[in-house]
DNA sequence: TACTAATGTTAGCTAGGGTTAAATTTAAAA
DNA sequence: TTTTAAATTTAACCCTAGCTAACATTAGTA
């Protein structure tokens, strides 16, 4: 029995790469396109509009890769663009953004809990944002609630 | 003062954005290449060997794909292939994969502690482990361990 | 208002990773 | 051993996202 425990587990491992990386997430819409929408929407809140120069700066990419990839968030419905004029965000891509916004948070939150240093926390959680269950989400944020509790008690 | 510590803070969302997206991680590898040596070090470990046919279920692609990625890896001396004979992997190869598959029990490990149920916890450990500083990772390690111990204590 | 600088966009190309269809090689069965 | 089936590889293609160079538009200054 304790034997059969431990071969399943061993193929679970093999399982459980071939689920992660089978999901059909139908998001409509790429980790990119989810970056570029963070950064347009930290913009926008931090000085009213977002240019295709601040874009590239913030994403470190050529400014007609800003162009192109804004033209394509026009057409998926996430913003409205109007050439040479500017950006602005759709409900659709507000709440993606939002969603971006608070996972960004809640992971740095959680990572400088347990000690990892401000940049690095934030780097880190850029990268770790596009891939997290709602289930690890919420669970992550019971934690760290969890864990301020106790340290203010 | 404190206006000045909360626009600086502001501004700091955005430039740790755009941190995260300058990264010259210059690892000679990309991340596909770390999932493909990923499962073909766990499928030699379970059955002495990897195909073709083996290693497109697990990674939920086609088999072409896995040939010219095979071929890619052999290039970068990852493994050694021999065309219609097999796969071995190199200790270049194998330090990458072993470092994958211990960061990915260190991350199933923690988010099963936080109540993250086996399939989503591997599946989302499958996401995140291209994306851990070092330093995260130490943290993150330092912190299952004193947990571990509290719950044994 | 006319001219120049800055900003934004289009065109054309590249690389990574994926696909299907067709060809090759290996393995298994008659 | 010949034939057929399964596995693997090659060829030719697609898509995303990036880039540089060239062009267009807007804004700012003389």
């Amino acid at each position: 029995m304790v034997l059969g425990y431990t071969m399943a587990k061993k193929a679970d491992r093999l399982e459980a790469i071939r689920e992660a990386h089978s999901l059909e997430t139908e998001t409509a819409h790429t980790d990119r396109m989810e970056d570029y929408l963070e950064v347009i929407y930290e913009l926008i809140k931090k000085k009213g509009y977002a240019t295709t120069i601040d874009i590239s700066k913030y994403l470190n990419v050529s400014s007609p890769s800003v162009t192109k990839m804004v033209q394509k968030l026009d057409e998926s419905g996430h913003l409205n663009y109007e050439k040479y004029r500017g950006i602005v965000l759709t409900e659709k891509g507000t709440s993606v953004a939002e969603g971006m916004h608070e996972k960004h948070n809640l992971l740095v939150e959680f990572l400088k809990m347990i000690g990892v240093k401000d940049d690095i926390a934030n780097i880190d959680a850029e990268g770790i944002e596009h891939h997290l269950h709602p289930e690890t989400l919420k669970k992550l944020e019971d934690f760290v609630k969890a864990a301020k509790k106790n340290i203010s008690r």
